[in-house]
DNA sequence: GTGCTTAGTGGTAACGTTTCCACAAAAATT
DNA sequence: AATTTTTGTGGAAACGTTACCACTAAGCAC
């Protein structure tokens, strides 16, 4: 049987009362502190969360619900998430959902059961409209995905203007016909096409706008349609760093020259990004600025309950490699 | 307030007893069953699973301990222990401790206090030592890095024989000159230099293996300094995906053509591998088994306490890639 | 010195479950 | 028909904490 706080009373000869104050806040003497501190080590007591959480009606623990942490993007805004948290006494339950809506509303119901804290949470475009934020009694924050009308606490990039940017880039670089592949799943993919069919047509270039599911292997068989076919666009805008992969892959597998035969523009500035020859020109996102500020944003909701809701927008950055050199002039 | 099982009874009609048991185990008649369930829907009741796992003594948790999550390593593993852990009705606790032993101690208290019913764990070459096995309450078993002697159950790759497999490689491409640089933190690093330095006594040559701390800084001003040296190798095997990127970034603004002047293998098939130009030789390690054999172990261990501890050693697979290609005769 | 606060302590009632026990009714066995 | 087993149910005692209350002793202001 593993030791508990009345054996500690017991050894330091104090009453149970007085170890749990010694241990957290309350009035305690020093010598009697540091008696409980000596019955501690002595017994090798540790105390138990469950039953701390079950008491105290505070669990200390925050849910981050995301697609997949094998994406970089999430992994990064992942690490920095946990860091805020565990700086903060606080746990993290870290959930996949795959962009499946089914285990979303799973995840959901155990963040329920785990009587959270709060939540950071990605959602698809499926759940996010159903989302009721008094459904819920911990609040939401939302990273990378926008909800509808302001309802939830929100981070996310500033989508349409970073695609109008790298619009903007590929254009000055002599590229006019320049196709656009997006993921399907999230709120993401939609804001990043409209940003960048926007830009075209401010341009006025026709752009052509194509999705696909969230996956390297469905990136590559749409890219690679898409460049097999005569007509093909000279560049390529890609929504996120999963895609660009498949993309590369694709380009190489038809023995296309990047950016020679189709240049490509991308989200997420991956190590590998800079690695791959020529080096892709890509919109950096602040991984780390996303993941602390949506525990900032939590802890705030959780300091002042009735504020209004906040959505924090950032710029991405554009990393300009090769994979976007300047046309020559025809 | 939120709703709890007391308040499900009311509304059934029938005791708090019989609510917990037909939600759960035990013989409730189908008609009670029913009109609980009904009551469940009606009042929104979500159980509280800080009073079940108090009460049942029974967490459900597994701890998963890793460096770092933004190691496509770890990630690959963490998603496959966490898929298995979800599958087994289990959660996952994750941890990165930035191979620091501080951070690692801290853990495995965090650990003690949640009364996890095990725990994944891949430890430093410090901790590792001082790691009792009696000490903890839950059963351990270490990935990617062993422990001594047979104290726990491990998976891991066969490190000796992987890095023997790439000596091997690359001396039939025509390699004589062969350095190694290895993680300085990790038991993997020391086993995956001494299989190097075998392998190469074997050939009847001489190695030279160095060290560096776990970042892609550090690898890539270590692979600098070397590279920087007129009498240096013609090839580099090197420890990990990490170190790989910091290894061909060196290379890059030394402006040393991969494999002209400098030949690479590695370890970690990681997508871009495969990307870059020329492709880089490494092993792929069966990561996804990595994460499902420790899930299994663990279970098992659960099941059979007192059996003799496993250790499952699993072979990588050699991809070679253009980063090896053969030397051209002198 | 009398009242009034405050620091320090112990006893005990929660927190929301599950599980043990007791018991009745029904079913199965003799 | 008498006994034993099984099935279904409710009451109440845990699980290991914290938080509330009551109390003493000491400090302080007057």
């Amino acid at each position: 049987m593993t030791v508990n706080i009345k054996d500690v009373a017991r050894v330091a000869g104090v009453s149970v009362s007085t170890v749990s104050r010694a241990l957290g806040e309350g009035p305690v003497s020093a010598e009697v502190r540091e008696q409980v501190q000596a019955a501690v080590r002595a017994t090798g007591y540790k105390p138990n969360l469950s039953a701390r959480r079950l008491r105290s009606q505070r669990t200390q623990t925050i849910g981050l619900i995301v697609a997949d942490i094998r994406n970089p993007f999430f992994t990064a805004v992942g690490r920095a998430v946990e860091d805020a948290a565990y700086r903060a006494g606080m746990r993290v339950i870290l959930c996949n959902t795959d962009e499946d809506p089914a285990r979303e509303a799973l995840y959901l119901t155990l963040m329920q059961e785990e009587r959270v804290t709060g939540l950071i949470f990605a959602p698809t475009r499926a759940t996010v409209d159903r989302l009721q934020a008094d459904a819920l009694d911990f609040p939401i924050v939302l990273i990378d995905r926008a909800g509808p009308g302001g309802q939830f606490d929100t981070v996310l990039l500033d989508n349409r203007e970073a695609s109008a940017t790298l619009v903007d880039h590929l254009v000055s670089r002599g590229y006019n016909r320049i196709g656009g592949l997006f993921g399907a799943t999230s709120t993401t993919g939609v804001e990043r096409r409209d940003g960048y069919l926007a830009a075209m047509t401010v341009r006025g270039l026709t752009g052509e706008a194509r999705f696909a599911p969230p996956s390297v292997e469905a990136a590559e068989n749409a890219a690679a349609a898409w460049l097999r076919q005569p007509d093909r666009p000279q560049a390529l805008l890609v929504s996120n760093g999963l895609f660009l992969t498949g993309v590369v892959k694709a380009a190489r597998t038809l023995g296309l020259r990047i950016p020679q035969d189709i240049a490509v523009a991308g989200f997420d500035n991956e190590p590998w990004t800079e690695l791959v020859e020529p080096g892709l020109t890509v919109i950096e996102q602040p991984v780390e600025t996303i993941g602390r500020e949506a525990m900032a944003l939590l802890f705030q909701r959780l300091k002042t309950p009735d504020a209004p809701t906040r959505k924090v927008v950032l710029s991405g950055r554009c990393v300009a490699r090769g994979s976007t050199a300047a046309l020559p002039r025809a």
